[in-house]
DNA sequence: CGAAAATTTGACATGACTCAACTGGAGTGG
DNA sequence: CCACTCCAGTTGAGTCATGTCAAATTTTCG
């Protein structure tokens, strides 16, 4: 179960079992099942996420009251509203689940304890945000650089992993788009 | 001049004169004059950026030939492709100044022993990822949820100080949009 | 099996782009 | 200091990608 969490901060830093298990001692377990909220509107992000088994997905709710997908999470990623995370501010996203997931959480209070006594793990969150950023600036010129199709192909090719596993209208939210013009393309492509 | 850096550094962590200068010792300096590149498309990102005085923009060209500019930096901003600079690989972007500039700057190389020697370099970054990350997803956000007019009236909000220091073709092509459909919202403003 | 949810279809609407032409201001050179 | 050029910004007409809305169809799942 927590091999998880290991192989992955492995990754980036090596922590032998025992500091490993002192770093574990961080983080909660937490089982949710299918469609429940981990995060709402107005609320604190009090903890960053990370998924054993399972998928997240972050939305917000736009003016027209439709909800908008920026984010999908599956196993080994981390999901957070970061900025509300970082400075306690209330959020504007929900966090909910795709499936039954099952997740380790740390708390705000404990993430910077867990820095202050694992520096390791500065480099390991260095690390994870280095090239979460670095993922999100190529995302950004996406937006700009795609047209709607396009964006639609590129996630095909990119992420065919979420298509076994997310319906398609979360696509289409994920893709800024909607459901009836994701099925118009995807009519076309077919023929 | 260098006294930018240490004020930034000391933002998130604490380093003493004695300690500064050697890290200081790892930075280059540069002066460059408006509109010169300092990255070009199929090369790699060697060095991350430390804006000191002056302006630089990231963009890309697009299939139909025009720039697209998806980054500004202004004093005390990094600049880089993060994902050419953490991977070495080719960028598909430019790096180019808006005013004369002058800028720190530090190779991948000088980076990663930079890290090793000062540790709380490390935290530094972390700190700075971190942040620049939850910017990234507030922008992103943004471009889901915004029409082209709203992104623009955001951005004057946000940040009024990039009106005066670029141009308008600069500021229409960042918020992805032709300068005539800016021309167009400016005028509907003012009535 | 039936109800609710997801997807598709089609008619119509619109935000934003394209292209071409015009205006005005900032340099530059004679 | 004028004349000329060049580039940024504006205007307007026409167009297209994508959205809206309503209804039909298919799938999911209790």
């Amino acid at each position: 179960m927590s091999e998880i969490l290991k192989a992955h901060i492995n990754k980036f830093v090596t922590v032998n079992d025992e500091e490993f298990e002192a770093i574990l001692s961080y983080f909660q377990f937490k089982r949710i099942s299918k469609k429940d909220n981990l995060l709402e509107e107005g609320q604190i992000c009090k903890s960053n996420l990370f998924v054993l088994h399972g998928v997240l997905r972050k939305f917000f709710i736009n003016d027209k009251g439709t909800e908008q997908t920026t984010e999908f999470a599956i196993e080994q990623w981390w999901m957070s509203d970061t900025f509300s995370f970082i400075n306690q501010s209330t959020t504007e996203f929900y966090i909910q689940t795709v499936e039954n997931t099952e997740l380790l959480y740390i708390d705000k209070v404990d993430y910077e304890k867990l820095l202050e006594t694992h520096p390791v793990m500065e480099k390991h969150f260095r690390c994870i945000y280095q090239k979460a950023y670095a993922a999100a600036q190529m995302r950004i010129k996406f937006l700009y650089d795609y047209s709607r199709e396009e964006l639609y192909y590129h996630f095909l090719k990119a992420q065919p992993e979420f298509l076994q596993r997310v319906p398609q209208y979360l696509i289409a939210s994920y893709l800024n788009f909607t459901p009836e013009y994701l099925s118009e393309i995807r009519k076309k492509g077919i023929s």
